[in-house]
RNA sequence: GCCCCCAUCGUCUAGAGGCCUAGGACACGGCCCUUUCAAGGCCGAGACAGGGAUUCGAAUUCCCUUGGGGGCACCA
């Protein structure tokens, strides 16, 4: 039997860390089983599901690179659910529950006391004329409820704590618990893999798997994702979608490697490729540990993955993401852009780091984040102007021919290497890191070299 | 409150009774290279939560404690 799995993401809200990485070990595990991976949006919400988050979670998995063999929204599928409730409530398995909002508020944290089951026909009669009911699973009170996680191991749960939970709300529409069982019998899933803030779901999904008489799937609970707190990861940590790493510049493929390492290992290696990922994965390299979210590894890899790029691919990158900052001018000069990338592509950790280290390359207006001190200044006031003369007779603008200039020049002045140079690229770039200094000034070019000098100097 | 899950360096993890003086990666520290900041190279520090039990032998099995997390809706 060929693996089918899904991923179910509810449009309540962008695509989250921890929900990108289930739908990441959903695919690899299907690609590398050459199985089938499903795209099932879970919109039963009304309220909250959005049309603009389905579409904005779609455009998320295609930048990761996590592509789909079917596709279906619950909101489809309505019919369906409510076919499969009246075959239960016929068979007995489930029973209808007219009790409103203030009645269930009462019994909050006591469980569900059964009451509408004990209500007969005329009474049920009578009440259907005032209000539609919901539809109530009959889970048993007595005995237990096994089953096997393949992290896990064996889970029990009594019974006595699962209460009868509805399956289907007054509106027709059905929960969580029950659309999910139905369409996981309907589209023939055999691996749910999902958080682990599903187990304590586990159970009462499979009372509705014994009540339509269907074999349960095989059940991989991963670990959640916390944040540096240890608490599940939420909005207080920070940036949590991928729209919002995808937006700070990090690479999709930095991500998805990001998001494979954590709760899982694979031989040591860290710097994989979706290809790679798909090549190496299986179950067997899932952790059953929590993970707690490190941006420090996500920028050790995106900056890995910059360095893996081909100069092209690189600039191709770096022309979208300019254009997503509206930066679409600096991308004019696409020969410059790729001589800038060819020398900044060693040290920047993301993308946005184009702009922020790399600003000096592009506008006049760029950050300055140190400043040359007064007293340093006046000394450099009086060295600068000679130095202009003599990079003014470079005519084959080249670090080589730059860096012998500049040096022969120190030598012949008597000056602090270290302090000149450094006192240089602070003119020319405000920045006390950029790459060598003799190849920024050949990227940079001699007019624009020359004419940050002297404005060094007022 | 009830139910459930988890527990190795700061972080992600390797480890399925002797290969463990516990391995790797990130981060961290130091040194080297460099008459430029970085980058790079090398080295280092750093963990089996605690207590019992089983065993000739336990990070690895079992129990308890503690700690952390998750779930208990006509949300998903």
């Amino acid at each position: 039997m060929s693996v089918r799995v899904r991923f179910a993401p509810s449009p309540t809200g962008h695509l989250h860390i921890g929900t990108a990485r289930t739908a990441l070990f959903n695919w690899l595990f299907a690609r590398k089983e050459k199985g089938t991976f499903i795209l099932r949006i879970e919109d039963t919400d009304l309220e909250r599901s959005k049309k603009e988050f389905e579409v904005s979670i779609l455009d998320d998995l295609r930048w990761l690179g996590l592509d789909w063999d079917e596709f279906y929204r619950q909101s489809d599928r309505l019919s369906i659910y409510r076919e499969i409730a009246e075959k239960l409530l016929s068979e007995g398995k489930a029973y209808e529950c007219f009790c409103t909002k203030e009645e269930l508020e009462k019994l909050r944290g006591k469980g569900y006391d059964r009451r509408c089951l004990k209500l007969s026909e005329a009474e049920k009669e009578t009440l259907r004329k005032e209000r539609k009911p919901a539809i109530r699973l009959y889970v048993p009170k007595d005995g237990e409820t096994r089953f096997n996680d393949y992290l896990h191991g064996e889970l029990c749960f009594q019974n006595n704590v699962i209460d009868d939970f509805v399956i289907l709300k007054s509106d027709g529409t059905p929960t969580y618990n029950f659309s999910v069982v139905v369409d996981d019998i309907d589209m023939r899933i055999t691996h749910i893999i999902r958080g682990e803030d599903h187990i304590s779901n586990t159970p009462k999904q499979i009372h509705i798997y014994n009540a339509l008489g269907i074999e349960t799937p095989i059940f991989i609970h991963i670990p959640m994702i916390l944040g540096q707190d240890k608490a599940k990861l939420s909005k207080r940590h920070g940036a949590t979608s991928i729209g919002e790493y995808r937006s700070m510049g990090y690479l999709s493929e930095a991500m998805v490697n990001f998001l494979a390492l954590m709760g899982a290992s694979y031989n040591d290696k860290q710097v994989l490729s979706l290809e790679e990922l798909v090549e190496i994965f299986s179950l067997e390299n899932l952790s059953k540990n929590p993970a707690i979210f490190d941006i420090k590894k996500l920028d050790f890899l995106s900056q890995e993955h910059i360095r893996r790029k081909s100069i092209e691919a690189l600039t191709q990158l770096t022309i979208q993401f300019l254009k997503e900052k509206r930066l679409e001018h600096w991308t004019i000069d696409k020969s410059y852009l790729t001589r800038v990338l060819s020398i900044l592509q060693t040290r920047i950790k993301t993308l946005k780091d184009v702009i922020i280290m790399g600003d000096y390359f592009f506008t006049e207006e760029f950050s300055r984040d140190v400043e040359i001190p007064i007293e340093e200044k006046k000394r450099l006031n009086y060295i600068l102007p000679e130095l202009v003369d003599a990079l003014n007779k470079v005519d084959d603008w080249n670090a080589t021919n730059l860096e012998n200039k500049t040096r022969t020049f120190i030598a012949e002045k008597m000056l602090d290497s270290r302090w000149f140079l450094q006192s240089l690229r602070i003119i020319i770039s405000g920045k006390k890191v950029t790459p060598s200094l003799f190849e920024t000034l050949e990227v940079l070019g001699k007019e624009k070299t020359i004419d940050r000098i002297k404005k060094g100097m007022d």
